[in-house]
DNA sequence: TGATTTAACGATAGCGTTATCGTTCCTTAT
DNA sequence: ATAAGGAACGATAACGCTATCGTTAAATCA
């Protein structure tokens, strides 16, 4: 209740400072107030004033009213380890993305943060760099810090480390990860489908010789990517010219960009990890006077904002960002209550055919 | 010391199974383990055991050794409430940014991280949206989580209420803001030069005619920018033809673009706020035919990573965004730690000449 | 009217830690 | 041999909060 947004912030006229029930203005320096001195202040006990600032009822009109001023007066912030500590919660979920600096994760970040808001919690953001020691590292700080659930976005770590790093944390949530239901909610992006009508769109039009930049070899999700990849290759008898990993930014995106430099002429289509290797990529394949996409069509995937707005704008599978990190959140929200009903959901891409690519 | 890495770890096999000394392997379910929980399974007291693990020596050799094993064995992880509440402590600092989706704040999100962890503090991110409402909201939600200092990016809370909102906190630096020594540290960048610089090269290639597009009108590096902007042109008898504001993003440099589309012909540089405002506009620009840089020179301002990879390469401003988030981040332990030496650093961006503007 | 309920509080204890001081017991110096 | 010193612990209390139960007084009912 008082977490998020004190119930005295909405009630009454804390913040004005026309109040003057008790004139102790400037005494921030040293200790912090305290819902004992409120109490005294007030002429209650603290108790009473615990009631009132949670709302529990139990109080008188006038009682409550005299508390709230007080306690706007004197500035008063309960403190939240003494509160979680007795009350064995923290109202603070945390969210683990392996780099925050890739645009996809922020936008999870903002959807789970709109979804945790309301409900009176507080996100914690951390970022572990893709380094699986971190990710372990990470959550067993999590854990330390008792939040109340974890949502864990494209974990890398290996299956068995996975298990015991979650062990003890009350309620986790994987994006782009599967573990049974009882430990974990999951949610899934198709890839494999969407890429694979993708490449269908791709043949469709004529392209033949594939390449793909499959990102890091750990990545679930790439793993799926390349599925869908060689479903709609195998089904009109074609095969992979080549395939290139490198990390999932724009530097391992010049770096394919310049592997691929080697297969020029062997390959007339790129279908990309996601859009910052895509777009590292055409950077380098510009800059030697390969045309885009009359030469080779290239296609990302997350639909990140700058995707539509290089040149050719890049064609990619647009994710639901928002959405899945306000999806995540309520599922971790659920899950913290004791309901885990929702469990493997699976979001559909959708495909945005922009220049890299020359649908009709 | 036992935030962030607990010593067990370091100095003993903890998480190897093949200890045997207490066989509880699987209460996780019920309560978690406390202290009492150790000291009993190792027949000591509670004191020993939080001697032993916060390496604060009093304890023998054996006793440690055997402590050590057995909360390895039991999985023992601190309450980091009961800790701090005792402590007075949380060993979180938090930092907040105004849009965690602008690539401009997690490198230096990822900076700060870099020098906290090494200290034992773990980085609470806070996400404010560029909403003045939400981010006095969250400096409040961080003093009740009883961090023990705070960075602020490019705070747009106007004085009065940036003072009100972080009186009580215990450590203030802030980032393109500044404040007295005494209520916090601050780090500025140093636009006005940068930008006067950069206008001086544009104008000595021959551009006349410039517009500016201004981001936040609430933005005091906005403001910097604009004094060297017009100590530049002052110099030389221009004026600026056009002042375009808009929110610092891609969505609003695309909006910049069509509103400039009206003075096509009547301008020859466009100086922008931030590299998305740039990439923004070009990108509207170039759908309408304006060559760049030939008719019109862009720039923007912070190298994002994705500055070098559109096409033309953007000529920007670069910010050592993770020295700074370093620094920020370095100056706030002092802080904490009642040292505030440093205070009024000045940063110099570097000039990145790319194929936007036609330097020679 | 007397019995019973209800509202409005207060007193107490305990959440899991650690600071502080006290108690042993073993050295070492005198 | 005795005193003084230190090392290795244990007992206690407190950090700020709230769950729980107890108490009082007013309101309601038979």
């Amino acid at each position: 209740m008082m977490d998020a947004k004190s119930p005295m912030d909405a009630k009454s006229p804390m913040r004005s400072s026309r109040t003057s029930i008790a004139a102790a203005p400037e005494l921030t320096a040293g200790r912090s107030v305290t819902i004992t001195d409120v109490a005294s202040a007030a002429g209650v006990s603290p108790m009473t004033v615990s009631r009132v600032l949670n709302d529990r009822g139990g109080a008188s009109a006038e009682t409550r009213a005299r508390v709230l001023e007080v306690a706007g007066a004197l500035n008063y912030r309960p403190n939240s380890f003494a509160k979680n500590l007795r009350v064995d919660r923290s109202k603070v979920v945390g969210i683990v993305v392996p780099d925050i600096a890739n645009p996809f994760f922020p936008e999870i970040i903002r959807g789970a943060e709109l979804a945790a808001r309301p409900a009176g919690y507080t996100l914690l953001t951390c970022n572990v760099v893709e380094d699986p020691e971190r990710e372990e590292e990470v959550i067993g700080t999590l854990l330390e810090r008792r939040v109340d659930g974890v949502i864990l976005c494209s974990a890398r770590l290996e299956e068995k480390r996975l298990l015991r790093a979650i062990e003890g944390h009350r309620a986790v949530v994987l994006i782009n990860r599967v573990l049974p239901r009882r430990i974990a909610g999951t949610i899934e992006i198709d890839y494999a489908a969407a890429v694979e009508a993708l490449v269908e769109k791709l043949i469709a039009q004529g392209r033949r010789r594939f390449a793909f930049a499959s990102g890091l070899s750990t990545s679930y999700g790439g793993q799926k990517r390349r599925s869908g990849l060689d479903r709609a290759l195998a089904r009109h008898g074609l095969g992979l010219v080549t395939e290139v990993s490198s990390s999932p930014d724009l530097a391992g995106g010049s770096a394919v960009g310049r592997a691929l430099l080697a297969h020029r002429g062997a390959i007339d289509a790129l279908v990309c990890y996601n859009d910052l290797i895509a777009i590292g990529a055409m950077s380098v394949m510009k800059g030697e006077g390969i045309a885009v996409p009359e030469e080779i069509a290239v296609t990302g995937c997350d639909d990140i904002p700058v995707a539509a707005f290089v040149s050719p704008a890049l064609t990619t599978l647009r994710v639901a960002k928002q959405d899945l990190g306000e999806l995540a959140m309520r599922m971790l929200l659920d899950r913290i209550d004791g309901r885990n009903t929702q469990h493997g959901i699976l979001i559909e891409p959708d495909l945005m055919a922009r220049g890299t690519t020359d649908f009709p």
